[in-house]
RNA sequence: GCACCCGUAGCUCAGCUGGAUAGAGCGUUGGAUUCCGAAUCCAAAGGUCGCAGGUUCGAAUCCUGCCGGGUGCGCCA
């Protein structure tokens, strides 16, 4: 149960009432009333602007409103108190057996506390996408997590979620990484080779030249480049991509859909073909040329005819550029004609993980799926909507590394990168989850070394598996202080729940309460961080309840001599622990029973 | 030059899609352990929400214009 939704109706049902008894128009709109949660604890448990809101279409002042809604809520049974406060907000506070039941709801729904209901609709999420030239770097990895994250949070949410990487396998760049793979194979055959600049100096690909020179021995020695170039490409690009899905494994990532770019143009229809001729069947296509652009060396500039999209018509500050002079297709071709085919596929929600490198592409991206979708492309919030499919571009900021405080260094010459690997194998796959989560997406984020491992309060993956920690070790704990007692499912499910009455009892309770309002919210933003940072809230709350026990004996969970009283406590406990094991669940980060 | 992002406590950041007296961690100061994990907790001090207008019952949040910092601009991918 949704508490929030839950009040919610109860207003509906009140505001109903006064509609029958002639004290608000029969017609008014009263949907876009809400509840939510006072800043102010002592304000009540619940507030809603119901008052204010219809002040105006009611014609009335929002505290006469408000006094008579007041009193047909009153009347509920599962309210305790209804105050009008302020320029009309009617505070609500509900009964303490109301909330002890929320225990033992969330205990019954254990797992599926917080979830929504199915069926919200299909949704796309398409992240990674990184180049098949090599492992993954540290720079991939948040859009790896984030992407991961939103994709866990919206399954949960009720969505039918599809994880997709398209595979950038059709450009010169994984020429290059054919020809620096050859080179290998050349080397493996017993030749001394010097990388030259502009190739792939990596070691990763020396095992690439070996099974290659296996598999081929030397029949593509001295040989032209055009007899040995694509199947040598095709051998690098599936190594690579073998390399890169066991580095996303490494940090329990994986995709339901691989995408190649390449194999738009293959295949019985040329995607890429078809996309462009639907937009020319809009009239959004033509024959022109275009101006040079600014900040450019003005040398390498050739201007000619050629095939460009009216992005302009959206307001772009330009055409853009379809074709190559080889009259190969563009990159921004090939990923039109990929979301033409996502389109295609009959999702409600596309959504885009980009990295921050992308930021200048985002908008003609936007105007392309609009132009398909009928939306209309939202450039500052990086939406279309109103369309047939809403699509959503993501973007994740650049990650500092730093190793106790000091700027970590990483030399891209070489091919020396830190590589994801490297983090992962260096601090572990939680820490690097949970902090690449711990910050909103398009805000910069430092990621030290040192301080993710830490075992302190001032690391927040460490602070919030502690709780989880602690709580367990309650139930290891009652077993060996009160051996008999039984603390199995259906005894806490009968637990006497009305001694839970501590104001910091009932406050966890009420932090709960938040879960699935949490979720739905951050799963309609797009933003998992929200989850993250509920976490360390509610954790924050046990961690506090927990040291209360220290001060005031009476509190302990554990009450040697109250059977009862334990067994409620335990159920807090329980609860507790199935919020935060489901909470950490969506993030992708484990829940211990104990730290080590 | 243009576009986009960011600007909230000394520092690092939240702020639930417009709500009440703007929150948390670190740092500072003071306090709590014979006791379920003190690996924690409690309290205090600390703010013209970059600046100036506008929208309305109500703005850190929406609009406009500035200021400061960052990123991007291609027939690359």
């Amino acid at each position: 149960m949704n508490v929030f939704a839950h009040v919610e109706a109860k207003i509906q049902a009140a505001l109903q009432a006064m509609k029958a008894a002639g004290q608000l128009p029969s017609d008014l709109d009263v949907s876009n009333i809400e509840a939510e949660t006072p800043r102010d604890p002592a304000h009540g448990d619940l507030a809603t602007n119901a008052a204010m809101v219809l002040s105006k279409a009611a014609k009335q002042k929002p505290r006469e409103i408000a006094d008579a809604l007041k009193i047909f809520l009153e009347k509920d049974d599962e309210i305790a108190r209804v105050d009008v406060a302020g320029p009309g907000f009617i505070n609500i506070t509900m009964t303490p057996v109301f909330w002890q039941g929320l225990v033992n709801l969330i205990l019954q729904q254990g797992p599926s506390y917080g979830r929504g209901t199915p069926g919200q609709g299909k949704v796309n999420v398409e992240y990674v996408s990184a180049n098949p030239t090599g492992p993954m770097h540290v720079g991939h990895c948040r859009g790896a997590v984030f992407g991961d994250a939103l994709a866990n949070l919206l399954a949960f949410a009720g969505f039918d979620v599809t994880r997709e990487y398209y595979i950038n396998d059709a450009g010169g760049q994984v020429d290059v990484l054919a020809r620096s793979a050859h080179l290998r194979y050349r080397e493996a055959l017993g030749e001394t080779i010097e990388i030259p600049e502009g190739f792939y100096p990596g070691e990763y690909l020396k095992p690439i030249g070996q099974a290659l020179a296996k598999k081929y021995g030397n029949t593509f020695i001295g040989k032209p480049e055009a007899e040995w170039l694509a199947p040598i490409r095709n051998e690098a690009i599936a190594a690579m991509l073998a390399m890169i899905k066991e580095d996303l494994t490494a940090l329990n990532i994986r995709h339901d859909i691989f995408v190649s770019e390449a194999s738009l143009t293959r295949g019985p229809v040329n995607k890429v073909k078809a996309a462009i001729d639907a937009l020319r069947a809009k009239g959004l296509i033509y024959e022109g040329r275009l101006e040079k652009p600014l900040g450019h060396d003005d040398a390498e500039w050739e201007d000619r005819e050629q095939v460009l999209f009216k992005s302009t018509q959206f307001g772009d500050d330009q055409d853009r550029a379809l074709q190559k002079s080889d009259g190969s297709y563009t990159y921004f071709a090939g990923d039109i004609a990929y979301h033409y085919d996502k389109l295609q596929r009959g999702y409600g929600d596309l959504i885009n993980v980009f990295g921050a490198d992308h930021i200048g592409y985002i908008s003609r991206m936007l105007f392309a799926v609009a132009a398909f979708t009928g939306g209309t492309p939202d450039v500052k919030n990086w939406r279309v909507a109103g369309g047939t499919t809403d699509f959503d571009i993501r973007v994740v900021q650049l990650v500092k590394l730093f190793k106790n405080g000091e700027p970590f260094k990483m030399s891209k010459r070489a091919g020396t990168f830190v590589t994801l690997r490297d983090v992962v194998d260096e601090v572990g796959r939680d820490p690097v989850r949970f902090m690449m989560l711990y910050r909103k997406e398009l805000e910069p984020l430092d990621f030290d070394f040192a301080k993710v491992t830490e075992q302190s309060k001032d690391n927040a993956v460490f602070y919030v598996q502690y709780a989880h920690a602690r709580a367990a070790s309650v139930f290891r704990n009652v077993a060996e202080q009160l051996p008999g007692l039984d603390l199995s499912a259906p005894v806490l499910g009968q637990a006497k729940l009305s001694a839970l009455t501590d104001p910091a009892e009932l406050e966890l309770i009420r932090k709960m309460a938040l879960f699935p309002k949490m979720v739905a919210g951050a799963a309609s933003a797009h933003e998992p961080h929200r989850l993250a940072f509920y976490l360390y809230d509610l954790a924050s709350a046990f961690h506090s309840l927990w040291t209360r026990g220290n001060d005031l004996p009476q509190l302990r969970f554990i009450q040697p001599n109250d059977g009862d009283l334990t067994v409620a406590r335990c159920a807090l406990v329980a609860a507790t622990r199935a919020v935060i094991s489901s909470g950490l669940g969506v993030l992708g980060v484990e829940a211990p029973e104990s730290m080590r």
